[in-house]
DNA sequence: ACTAGCCCCTGGGAGC
DNA sequence: TGCTCCCAGGGGCTAG
């Protein structure tokens, strides 16, 4: 389940090694894209061998994060759009299981897609339409943005309807957050995650704000968090998920200093939502 | 136009 | 031990 960090890290390990490389070849099973049978993705056979023009012989420029997306800018015009949804994982010259693409480089080390449960989409659009292209240009702040202002993020949530948490992980209000890190920012800011965003006071949105870049910050520190899947591109796990408060620890005791709540999980959204009764407080 | 809920998958864990 | 059932959750899609 990658999130924003998790994406983060694997987008940094990519900068680090397969900036300036050629892609020789690119190989898929088609098995991928299990959502897109009918758009353009490569599960498509016919889109596949458009994707394979585009991109044999071309050398990779840069590459890029916005939400969870990854973006690789090709030096012919185009730039490749990875999200890695549930079980996604770039990795880099490693034997793994669940390999569905992989992209040989000139210096013949490969790139490959593994994903076991096949939800991961990859697309290929001309860069200069990019912020057209309908994965992209839906999205809303980037999380980490650095133009991102608490007030920016104030005002992009306070109107929005649904639960405050459903509102954090909608990608098209603030792009970035998940499960995860919305419940562990909705703890730390002390915020009941059915909370109404119109009833949250703007003080509390600089609060929650503050926590959510501290907590990206921190988990991109510990390499993301590979409580279920993700790895970096080296085949690694991230550490966050030994500094959860709330998420997966249900009926545990609430760790905030002098609290005496038990951690609830609740379906929210068609989501589980893990914060404590007690502390969080909700406003509505 | 909006939204709740289903669906795409498969490994792992719980329960029997 | 081995079988069955349920759960994980991003986000597209559809029915209401």
């Amino acid at each position: 389940m990658p999130e924003l960090p998790e994406v983060h890290t694997t987008v940094k390990g990519l900068k680090k090694f397969i900036i300036g490389k050629t892609i020789k070849s690119v190989w898929s099973d088609f098995h991928i894209g299990a959502k897109y049978n009918n758009k353009e993705n490569i599960k498509n056979e016919s889109y596949l061998k458009k994707f394979k023009e585009l991109v044999e012989g071309t050398r990779i420029k840069s590459a890029e994060r916005i939400g969870k997306n990854i973006l690789i800018h090709l030096n012919n015009k185009h730039s490749i759009i990875i999200h890695m949804k549930m079980t996604g994982n770039l990795v880099y010259d490693k034997e793994v299981k669940f390999v569905h693409l992989k992209f040989t480089l000139s210096n013949n080390k490969k790139l490959i897609l593994s994903d076991m449960r096949k939800f991961a989409s990859i697309t290929i659009s001309p860069t200069i339409e990019l912020q057209n292209h309908e994965r992209i240009s839906k999205l809303g702040v980037d999380a980490l943005d650095p133009k991102l202002t608490s007030k920016k993020f104030f005002e992009c949530l306070y109107n929005k309807r649904g639960p405050i948490k459903s509102v954090l992980m909608d990608q098209e209000s603030i792009a970035g957050l998940g499960n995860i890190y919305t419940d562990e920012i909705l703890w730390e800011s002390g915020v009941h995650p059915l909370s109404h965003p119109d009833k949250i006071p703007e003080t509390k949105y600089k609060e929650i704000f503050k926590v959510m870049k501290k907590i990206l910050h921190f988990s991109i520190k510990q390499g993301g968090d590979s409580k279920s899947d993700y790895r970096n591109i080296f085949g690694e796990k991230g550490n966050f998920q030994n500094f959860h408060k709330v998420y997966g620890r249900k009926s545990k005791k609430c760790p905030k200093r002098g609290c005496s709540g038990i951690i609830k999980r609740q379906t929210i959204g068609g989501r589980s939502a893990h914060f404590c009764p007690k502390h969080q407080i909700m406003y509505k």
